[in-house]
DNA sequence: CACCTTATTGCGAAAATTCGCAACAAACAA
DNA sequence: TTGTTTGTTGCGAATTTTCGCAATAAGGTG
């Protein structure tokens, strides 16, 4: 997954804030690393090209990211939260608690339920990410939790 | 919302585990601390009547409880974590971001989405509790938001 | 009731996350 | 390019959550 910087940066200080080394660093990161990114996997990182950057900005960085729609928050199977780019088009997960796969879950899917509780009881959900936990079908299959 | 006390504990006893004195305060303390009752809530209250009973022992016996459905994780707006009883038939969170209310969904309304789910993608989702985020009717007329 | 087995607790240390504040540096204007 | 404003960072401390391990005690058994 790559990110069109030019467009993010745009979009960042036309809303006030500002682009600094270290929000871009942290990003690239999280574009490098992958689905499911963690504060620590982003610092370790990171640290190797900017040793002075704190804990601090990166977990700071993250929050900040999310809250603009650029980065969506993920939880994961053990209850943590971790990160990932957040697309054009929300995606989801089904998260298996026995194996820890993942499962995509296209947008499109959710539309319907989502438009269901707008309309029943006028509340806008605000769905950057969603996952859901459970078992998947091999390890239903071959236990019977 | 209150517990019966003798079939939690015969649950717990023919599963292997065991009753013990810190297990029945915490879940007391939940009981009384209504919805979304956080960690640190429960040991200040659990923490009066028995001085030494521990942090570690209080996030601990939250987790178990939870692992055995007897209570609930729920995600709060600010991404922290608190708990609640988990009731017979399950219930769900609609959480406004803006002014933090909360209104409840019965299962029933997600029924047909968690039944797709598993027809399509043969995955048994596990809801003990779901929280969705979003806004609500009077931040959104109130709030270009 | 005394005795095992082993699930559970408490403690202190480690790890993860947040906070407050002074120093710093983007962005913009002149 | 220089100066000003104020959004951000880094640091260290505070807070929250987890871990490891020895000591404890719940629940069964004879």
């Amino acid at each position: 997954m790559s990110h069109n910087t030019a467009e993010i940066n745009q979009q960042l200080r036309k809303s006030g804030y500002r682009v600094t080394p270290q929000r871009q660093l942290i990003l690239d990161a999280v574009c490098q690393l992958g689905d499911h990114v963690t504060p620590e996997a982003v610092y370790d990182h990171v640290h190797r090209t900017a040793p002075t950057l704190s804990r601090a900005t990166v977990y700071r960085v993250l929050h900040f990211l999310t809250e603009q729609h650029i980065l969506a928050m993920v939880y994961m199977a053990d209850g943590r939260l971790a990160y990932e780019m957040a697309g054009p088009e929300p995606h989801h997960h089904l998260v298996c608690r026995s194996c820890d796969s993942l499962l995509e879950l296209p947008h499109s899917v959710l539309l319907s339920f989502l438009l269901a509780m707008e309309s029943q009881y006028d509340f806008e959900i605000d769905v950057s990410h969603l996952s859901f936990f459970g078992h998947c079908t091999d390890c239903r299959s071959s236990d019977g939790a």
